[in-house]
DNA sequence: TGTACATCAGTGAACGCGCGTTCACTGATGTAC
DNA sequence: TGTACATCAGTGAACGCGCGTTCACTGATGTAC
């Protein structure tokens, strides 16, 4: 069947109605790539907060109703935003895990936070849109949200688990190792019984550890980029990092 | 001469020339009151970024232009709110902190963690204030903001302190103690040569594991208030805050 | 290949909104003598 | 104690601004026959 319409139909290249292929579509395609360029420029100068439709129109060159043909307003502007910051952060992430002899975990652990770090520094508009307060009256739909927003996190849960596998994820962190189980325990009921985690022979306290490491690089990257210390405590924000980045290590993997 | 003045003076108490107790003045501390008290209410309603000193002057029953007789602008405003949001979480925290036997570091320590996180989640608003994304444009005064902006800070610090008077601070967290000593040096170079901390014994490990403390108590904190990891990832978040506050512990104390 | 019609992209004007801030004003409170 | 004047608190109108969103429109692109 595919292959006698493959035959009949004709060769050559013209365009297909209600194909993606026609001038319309490929300007289409082309003001959306513009758009979106045009958004994180906008996000970039002003802030998740102050970004504006108009604003956003203007640096495209366009009228501000004219982009009601691309997105439904404002929220779903943001939204395209959120996602694209998301995956932006994640492909950096990866690009840096990736180079990264799979063996290697500690290294693994490393790239992913000096990697999140830099490009939060790079983009903190980005950072805050991500992990900064919410936007007042806006609601991300976790639906587009949650997947690429947890690739990183899931990068690093994996290297727990990887760690797991080879018998070397660290223990429970502190005090009697039954509290620490308990606890462990009930944080993540949620997440102990997915597939993907049963399968893995990841313990509770791996995944405590994994969530825990998860939160306090969050913190160390939002403290820098948000300026929570004053301009004077911290003499060497770099080195501040690798020291917190060591203290995550040794949740992780347990102490060198 | 002064005392002849204080005797010629009539000792009957009346309303001074330039003293702050006449009807203008009582009215004048009562309304100014009240501005703090609707501002705080705005802000726990709309949040930092949609404060308006329109909106306040409604919440009072008075016109907006009113306003400006007890206060320069908005940015003014948002000075004050920052600085009652400050005192008024250290009020909190250190209510419950003094409640604590001074000799029961690790009961310090826990006091000071959860009364930090009642007074977020009672407060979110108030808490995106001080620990989320900063207001656009706006600049907070350092002259200020710091002193009241450090206070649970420099409490956490002196419980670090304490530990390390009585020979019970937390070791290097990690890895080989030269280069844990090394990274810690180098972080906490401006704070190590100060007067309080030459004089307290406190090593630069010390230090940056206070430091780290700090950075990773707001990290968890924030991650609850902003609902940074989804609804469903973890299942019980007083017990995930337990756990992070037992690794704080760890780092504080070194393992119990 | 040519023509009639349908779809779509972008324009331009307009809407109603809330914002911060200014300014001249009225009436009450305070001060000097 | 009484009067003339100065200070202050709060009003009301107005300013210019940028915002999100709607709507009727023009002209270009695509479709059917």
């Amino acid at each position: 069947m595919a292959y006698t319409r493959t035959v009949t139909e004709p060769a050559s290249p013209r365009p297909t109605p209600g194909r993606a292929d026609g001038i319309r579509a490929r300007n289409r395609a082309g003001i959306e790539a513009e758009l979106r360029a045009a958004a994180r420029r906008q996000l970039a100068e002003v802030g998740p907060a102050a970004l504006s439709l108009r604003a956003v129109a203007r640096d495209m060159g366009m009228v501000p109703s004219a982009l009601f043909r691309y997105v439904s307003g404002r929220d779903e502007l943001l939204t395209l935003l959120i996602v694209e910051a998301y995956t932006s952060l994640a492909d950096a992430v990866d690009e840096a895990h990736d180079a990264v002899d799979p063996a290697d975990l500690h290294g693994r652990w490393a790239a992913l936070a000096t990697s999140m770090r830099a490009w939060a520094l790079a983009n903190p508009h980005e950072w805050a849109l991500l992990f900064g307060s919410p936007v007042p009256t806006y609601q991300a739909p976790s639906e587009q949200t949650t997947d690429p927003g947890t690739r990183v996190s899931r990068l690093l849960l994996a290297i727990g688990r990887d760690a797991a596998l080879r018998g070397v994820a660290g223990s429970a962190p502190f005090g009697p190792a039954t509290r620490a189980a308990d606890l462990a325990a009930a944080a993540t009921a949620n997440l102990i019984s997915e597939p993907d985690v049963t399968s893995s022979g990841m313990s509770a306290v791996t995944l405590a550890n994994g969530l825990a490491t998860w939160a306090m690089l969050v913190g160390a990257v939002s403290s820098e980029v948000f300026e929570q210390f004053g301009p004077q405590t911290i003499a060497n924000h770099e080195a501040f990092f690798t020291y917190q980045v060591a203290i995550g290590e040794s949740l992780l993997f347990g102490r060198g």
